[in-house]
DNA sequence: ACATAATAGTTCAAAGATGAACAATAAACA
DNA sequence: TGTTTATTGTTCATCTTTGAACTATTATGT
């Protein structure tokens, strides 16, 4: 007789969720407002900190790490490469394929925008202990690989 | 002598945010997928949890509990209203005012939404205890709470 | 009361993200 | 080899999101 569901807001699991989301949320609108100054968006320097990180990587590999599609790539790219950040150049032995790296430029607004960001995720997590921290980390992680394949 | 600052990536707090954002980023992107059947998108589940809630909310203060502009309320209305899933009508004593309720159809798909909400939360969520749960929720909050007034 | 400031919602142009369709290239396989 | 299939990156139309400027209304302060 009870045609009601049970309401997710009486579900730890659903409100937990909830406040990752928006804790999410608002880390990434506070990140955009500081990167600012830098003229940068937060979409922007996961691609440069994706390029740091894996030079040499293709565009395609980059959408899959970014969980971004391939023709987004193609919009980011050109704004980055005409500031002088970042290269594409062909690859010898697979033409289709376009590798990415940083100039020296780009490392560079790379490390300062690095110091805003590390600032941000330093001043929300030290709430945290060490452990809790590593802990919502391996949940996280596990997290994206029971979705991933889904 | 050094100029390099320490690394982000060697630091367990950035590390552990990263993987943060990436499990909501895919999550939000999984969840995209499965209301798809329902016409629904995430932003507009979003809304519909919020008036069910909080009957008789205005538009800003639905704005604010979502974090998004005042604006994007303004656009993301109209469709739901002319589906027929919400209403909007004045406030009598603040004409400036338009007070937010579900219609009954609103509700009713609601809750065929959050079937497929809860039941990708709990996918995700089931990796972890019931302990550990609670405590990423409560360590997302504070960081809500530290942000949302930088 | 009156001028000023603040607030709620809308409009609009610009920027971002998305997915389908496409061209060029490479891989698989008969 | 030749044909078919898959992959890489681009283009394009569409949909979202955003912020600034605007109107209407209410609050504040003198």
């Amino acid at each position: 007789m009870n045609n009601k569901q049970e309401l997710p807001w009486d579900n730890p699991r659903f409100r937990n969720w909830v406040a990752v989301a928006r804790a999410c949320h608002v880390l990434e609108r506070t990140l955009a407002v500081k990167l600012g100054p830098l003229d940068l968006k937060p979409a922007q320097l996961d691609v440069l900190m994706n390029l740091y990180r894996h030079p040499g990587m293709s565009q395609h590999d980059l959408a899959r790490k970014l969980l971004v599609g391939r023709s987004n790539i193609t919009m980011l790219l050109p704004q980055l490469e005409a500031r002088g950040l970042l290269r594409r150049e062909g690859d010898d032995k697979d033409k289709r394929i376009l590798r990415l790296a940083l100039t020296e430029a780009g490392e560079a607004l790379l490390m300062q925008a690095l110091k805003v960001h590390m600032a941000l995720i330093e001043k929300a997590m030290s709430q945290s202990t060490p452990e809790q921290c590593d802990m919502i980390g391996e949940q996280m992680r596990k997290i994206y690989e029971v979705l991933k394949e889904a």
